[in-house]
DNA sequence: GCCAACGTTGGC
DNA sequence: GCCAACGTTGGC
């Protein structure tokens, strides 16, 4: 089973969202390599960390799991969405979405003060400079470690 | 609000 | 196919 990190700005779309809709659609992804990720290479039972991006504290705030197969995400043929992509057809989408369920959230944030600090965390594809995805990779024993830190209540 | 990083677009 | 210009993300 492979792990992810998935950024969103808690204004926007937040934990306590996911928390109170239990399962929703995970739209608006507009990266090639993001979507690569989700079209292709997500799997039905993934976990992957919900990430509070832009408003403090900025870090992994809890888990959810992946639970649909990927499908066209419809906000790219919705003229009202600001998602809305006028390039993409019906007939070959270019954009996906995956529905994830939400699992837990974290006893405290793991910062991104603290990865960028710890010695496995800061070369994670989400501590490296510049990292501009909104969805990430997690080794085993990066995720491991998330877990260790988000539960941790000394 | 600023700016670094980097993806995308479009001219050639 | 290259690359400059531009737009967006996201941390600070």
């Amino acid at each position: 089973m492979a792990h992810w990190l998935m950024k969103s700005e808690p204004d926007v779309y937040g934990i306590h969202h996911l928390r109170a809709d239990g399962t929703n659609m995970w739209e608006g992804c507009r990266n090639f390599v993001v979507r690569n990720y989700i079209r292709d290479e997500m799997k039905v039972g993934d976990r992957a960390l919900f990430y509070h991006s832009n408003v403090p504290p900025i870090g992994a705030v809890g888990v959810m799991e992946i639970v649909s197969e990927a499908y066209p995400d419809p906000t790219q043929f919705d003229p009202n969405s600001k998602y809305y992509d006028a390039t993409s057809k019906p007939e070959k989408p270019k954009w996906y979405v995956r529905d994830v369920r939400y699992v837990e959230t974290f006893p405290r944030v793991v910062t991104l003060a603290e990865i960028k600090e710890h010695p496995v965390l800061s070369v994670s594809q989400v501590g490296r400079k510049g990292n501009r995805l909104s969805v990430s990779r997690v080794t085993d024993e990066e995720w491991a470690i998330f877990m260790e830190l988000g539960h941790r209540t000394s």
